[in-house]
DNA sequence: GTCTATATTTGGATAGAC
DNA sequence: GTCTATCCAAATATAGAC
């Protein structure tokens, strides 16, 4: 078993230093992150970092390369079948984006992207691919099939998922602040629920 | 006229530090700014700055100190008179957003608050009170009128409010990342109104 | 692959002449 | 108030020994 060897091998430093960098880039950004700190995190020299990395960017690339490769929603469920459930698609679709609001992984991601949004244009690019596009494409497919079934009052099926997901976005960009924060979010946590609630109520016929 | 002078005053150093330590800030944020940088853009040496301010931060905490003096909303207004109108109430205060949202100044603004939003506390803290909780309060005055008058569906006036709110910040966000990168904002631009439409359907009775 | 040592650049800030 | 000159610290990065 050669291949698994390299899979479990033992956290390489390598490993680890995209583990510290991926961490203090989500605190302090990529200016606020420097080559001592995370040489430090890790707990070599900076020299040594060199041999693992071209340089600094090389390592934020690597780290910011993951995060829009976590795919989220129902990529591999049929989307027909789910919407015909009205409401409950809804549901089930904002418990996942609850889930990964509060990930701690999927959190730091959202962090870095939210401290590097204007900084960085490719970042800028993957947020509007993969959080927007992706998600009004995918919530218009289900809106649309709901109409089709008079599940829900006829209106654009775009500007349906537009207003569906703003809100998810802003709750958890508030959660995202409060947690940074270390303060409560118990109560906002019940405004997903309450976001499915209101809504339905809003289109259903 | 002697207080005047000091108003009128042909623009002093001092404010032109400000005015273009404000620029680099909204384009780079706080430790993607030199002091190097701002003093070349003023046209003076970097130790001339120092005549006008103590220290880099306190040119930064003048110039946030201006991000939410700018009060927005109908503060002197009476919001029970405007509210008794309906739909008009929410299309006048999403008209005013929307001009927030295109004025230049309030732009940069807005692009500062996003860049520090992770990095400075104090800003995370205001945007809190005067970007999300000033404007759920007026809202809810507005939704709790309207529903004692029987023109809206009864709620909860916050999660209303709220609803509402999330929206127009995303139709923003967006629309602020389209323009950072010169792109156009037509199709967007039309979204505020599309957002009145749709929630004043999902809400009145 | 990691270390020490060092080069180089950039950034924030001060002293003192004019 | 602005300039020149200078200092100091921090950051990225490289060279070469082990």
């Amino acid at each position: 078993m050669p291949e698994n060897t390299k899979l479990i091998k033992h956290h390489g430093t390598k490993e680890k230093i995209l583990k510290e960098s991926f961490i203090l880039f989500s605190e302090h950004g990529y200016t606020g992150t420097s080559v001592r700190k995370i040489a430090s995190k890790v707990g070599i020299r900076e020299s040594a970092l060199y041999n693992h990395f071209k340089n600094k960017e090389e390592i934020f690339l690597e780290v910011a390369k993951d995060i829009f490769s976590s795919p989220f929603s129902f990529e591999n469920e049929n989307i027909h079948e789910l919407a015909l459930k009205g409401k409950m698609f809804l549901h089930k679709y904002t418990m996942q984006y609850k889930l990964l609001t509060f990930d701690k992984n999927n959190e730091s991601m959202f962090r870095i992207l939210l401290i590097e949004l204007l900084q960085n244009k490719e970042l800028r690019e993957q947020f509007m691919n993969e959080f927007h596009n992706k998600n009004i494409k995918l919530l218009s497919e289900g809106f649309f099939v709901m109409m089709q079934n008079s599940l829900i009052r006829s209106s654009d099926p775009m500007t349906m998922s537009y207003e569906f997901l703003s809100t998810l976005f802003y709750i958890r960009l508030q959660i995202t602040l409060m947690r940074f924060d270390s303060l409560s979010t118990t109560h906002l946590s019940t405004q997903f629920e309450k976001h499915v609630d209101f809504f339905w109520e809003s289109i259903k016929i």
